[in-house]
DNA sequence: AATCCTTTGAAGGGA
DNA sequence: TCCCTTCAAAGGATT
């Protein structure tokens, strides 16, 4: 198993180590000798997603508390702070030339053939952008389609019709200040904001504004029937929707998930989500300050932009939309999960679906568990 | 077909 | 105020 050979010639003789992301710095932590032959495996699999916190050298593991100290509280004081920034810079991030271009490049043309906007397309095909760019660059074809003018690509009285663009834009730039023609710059980036609503009529907010927040109870089959070249009058006869959905604005992790994932998933051959996730919760505890607050402040953009369009809606609409089955988790989580090599054996972590070289980590589909190398070759 | 899994953060409600 | 629960996205796996 080659990607369990430690880096840098430095045999630490480990069975497992933790090997640091390429974006992430130099205090990734390192596990210690032999550390998996004194656990038990349920206990490192957990650990080991927690970024092996436990196993590391002690100086690094001091580096490890004082910057969890520092994130422990950073919810909080960021508020603090990214409120202040709003206060001298209201929009500023927005305005600011560090995104040359943002939003109005980039801006894939959802009705060519070739175009990345299409459900399938977007999750892996997302062209990754250059550090010049802004990180959400990749979230764009969610929402421009949506916030700018009419998009040229669209004869005028397409973008007149659906009423959609022009509209919106006017309402906003009443929401954020705005550099001139600059109304895609304060683009919400899309948690509520999906783009399979860009056809949908029901994204139709009480004030005639569409809005892609509004979310058709079922609007998978809803899109489908669009793609089946029905016309929205023949499907709501069809079929009497049901009261939409207006769904949570995405939070700051959600956004930077939303812009990695396609990036983590061609690094990676991990494939499900759930272990890409566990890679993105890595990552984003790895990001600096100054990385995060980004997506804290889009985020706080989004849930001001949320707030102004559905001013009486309420989290608490969504509850019990998705039905949880009883969860079952966790009940064998302690129980003992026998020698390395019989797990290895067991889960076969070496197969190539469910280990990730690059990033020399493996998952248990079964288990659902993200491994850090764990075992020697 | 519906739900689970997994992550972090926001929000709501109860104690 | 604190703690707990739910949802937001994603898509393969599971029920």
């Amino acid at each position: 198993m080659p990607q369990l050979s430690s880096g840098g010639g430095d045999d630490l003789g480990a069975n497992d180590e933790m090997i640091a992301f390429k974006d992430e710095g130099e205090q990734e932590e390192k596990i210690q000798e032999n550390a998996f032959t004194e656990r038990d495996l349920a206990d490192l699999k957990s650990s080991l997603v927690n970024e092996s916190e436990i196993n590391q050298s002690p100086n690094a593991a001091a580096v490890r508390r004082a910057q969890q100290g520092e994130q422990r509280g950073f919810a909080e004081k960021h508020r603090e702070h990214l409120d202040g920034v709003s206060k001298h810079q209201d929009g500023g991030m927005y305005k600011t030339p560090a995104y040359p271009g943002y939003p109005f490049l980039m801006l894939p043309d959802p009705y060519l053939p070739n175009s990345s906007v299409s459900p399938s397309s977007n999750k892996v095909s997302v062209v990754q952008q250059s550090h010049g760019m802004h990180p959400l660059t990749s979230l764009l074809p969610y929402s421009n389609e949506h916030f700018s003018p009419s998009p040229p690509h669209l004869p005028t009285d397409m973008s007149q019709k659906t009423g959609v663009h022009r509209h919106q834009s006017q309402d906003l730039s009443g929401y954020y200040s705005l550099p001139p023609g600059g109304v895609g710059q304060i683009t919400p980036s899309m948690g509520w904001f999906p783009h399979s609503l860009m056809l949908g009529p029901s994204g139709m907010h009480p004030t005639g504004i569409p809005h892609p927040a509004i979310v058709p109870p079922s609007g998978k089959q809803d899109h489908e029937q669009y793609d089946r070249g029905m016309k929205p009058q023949e499907v709501k006869r069809e079929k009497e929707p049901k009261k939409p959905v207006i769904k949570k604005p995405l939070n700051a992790f959600m956004l930077y998930m939303k812009e990695m994932r396609a990036k983590v998933i061609a690094e990676c051959t991990l494939k499900e989500s759930a272990a890409i996730n566990q890679i993105l919760g890595r990552r984003w505890h790895a990001l600096t300050r100054e990385e995060q607050a980004k997506y804290y402040e889009l985020a706080r953009k989004e849930r001001q932009l949320h707030m102004q369009l559905y001013p009486t809606w309420s989290a608490r609409d969504n509850y019990g939309k998705k039905k949880r089955r009883k969860r079952e988790k966790l009940q064998d989580s302690n129980t003992d999960p026998g020698s390395p090599k019989k797990c290895r054996a067991r889960f076969g972590l070496n197969q190539q679906t469910d280990w990730c070289g690059p990033c020399r980590l493996g998952f248990d589909i079964r288990k659902r568990h993200l491994y850090v190398s764990l075992f020697p070759g």
